[in-house]
DNA sequence: AACGTTCCCACATCAAAATGTGGTTTTCTG
DNA sequence: CAGAAAACCACATTTTGATGTGGGAACGTT
């Protein structure tokens, strides 16, 4: 029998008291506390006797500190805690940013109470769930972007990105290419004009950025 | 009354029959054609009169072109159908390649039929839907890559680097921070050392491609 | 054959960056 | 308070980078 501890941030009093009511009656989950905010967590978890924490709840749009903020000081204190994210639709944007900082899983408000308790189940068990709408935009963010324009660089162009992105000086990069320093000039110059930059700095941007 | 058209790519005769037989039951659903590969596929797109879809269930190891490479070329006739791959969990290390092709959701073969059945509903209505061992690998994706060295620069030199990420010149950044051009510079020597860099180019890839 | 593209090279100029040495002032912390 | 660390500034030198102009050779397309 599992017998998960879980604790629950969220500022929304009605909000809060609806699903640590729910959460309560299933035998396999065990409330270890609620709080209003980050702060009054890590008040907790500074206290002598520091509760043994499994999985966490946490609103991302808090009074004081955000839920963003507190997932780094929440994660010093329990790098091994699973943490939901909370967050009404508003908050989308905001999704890379909780991933970024640790969280595991990140879920709208909107979601019925018995899908919230599925994930927290779900993540106990080492797994992690996404809101659709959320997971969506997940997915997005790993398609191809939209290339603009045909900004086709020639094959000798993009070697010589390539090696500027590698760091190479000119008279390195002549070197390498056995073409003369004024040669890799010219040809940077002109795929300054075809990328519109006119930094060697905007040409790395680009590249690593992939819009290229 | 929503009437989904859906496709099924899947070279295992028992799997494709048991899911094109549940699938059928439902009412939304119409399955416009299930194929054995790739290829199959494409050649029904080919097709004079082009049966139209909106979403297509996609095994990703298949025979001849797997679903991977197929996934580029069916997106060129379909850019707009959803497509959900089905995989066993030995091929998990190839959820960021699809996802990266265009696929929009990605779901272990594992998984009852009628998760499978509420994903392809999630997805047309424009969600997503990821089983939670998938999803929990995409949320560790996101999570800080672990920091090698103690590199941390001091909140001054983070200002700098960032401004020459920005592109900005020496003579930008000392105008912006209202400092010295010579103590630009002075800082920007340090970050050198302290990264173990010794050009512009380097830092702003360190930067980018986030080790820092 | 004429044209466009790509790649190649040279010369020139000014701005920017890389790097070193030397010193001062805050600010934080043991 | 003393010492370390960070931030600040100056002066000097060498290397790179950004940009322009002008021209030549190879290759494929019209």
């Amino acid at each position: 029998m599992e017998n998960i501890k879980l604790a629950i941030v969220e500022d929304d009093a009605v909000i809060r008291e609806s699903v640590e009511a729910y959460m309560e009656t299933h035998p396999s989950i065990q409330i270890t506390f609620t709080v209003d905010s980050v702060e009054a967590f890590l008040e907790k978890a500074r206290a002598a006797i520091q509760p043994q924490l499994d999985v966490l709840l946490l609103d991302i749009g808090l009074p004081g500190m955000t839920g963003i903020q507190g997932l780094y000081h929440i994660r010093q204190q329990y790098p091994n805690m699973d943490i939901i994210m909370l967050t009404t639709f508003e908050e989308d944007d905001k999704i890379f940013d909780a991933l970024c900082a640790g969280a595991c899983s990140y879920i709208s408000k909107r979601t019925p109470l018995t899908k919230i308790r599925e994930a927290i189940f779900t993540v106990y068990r080492g797994g992690s769930y996404m809101s659709p709408s959320i997971a969506r935009k997940i997915a997005q963010r790993f398609m191809p972007k939209a290339k603009k324009k045909e900004n086709a660089l020639s094959e000798r162009q993009m070697q010589i990105v390539q090696a500027l992105v590698d760091g190479l000086s000119y008279k390195m990069i002549a070197n390498k290419l056995n073409i003369s320093l004024d040669t890799v000039r010219d040809h940077i110059k002109r795929i300054y004009r075809t990328l519109e930059v006119n930094s060697k700095a905007e040409v790395i941007k680009k590249v690593l950025k992939g819009d290229i």
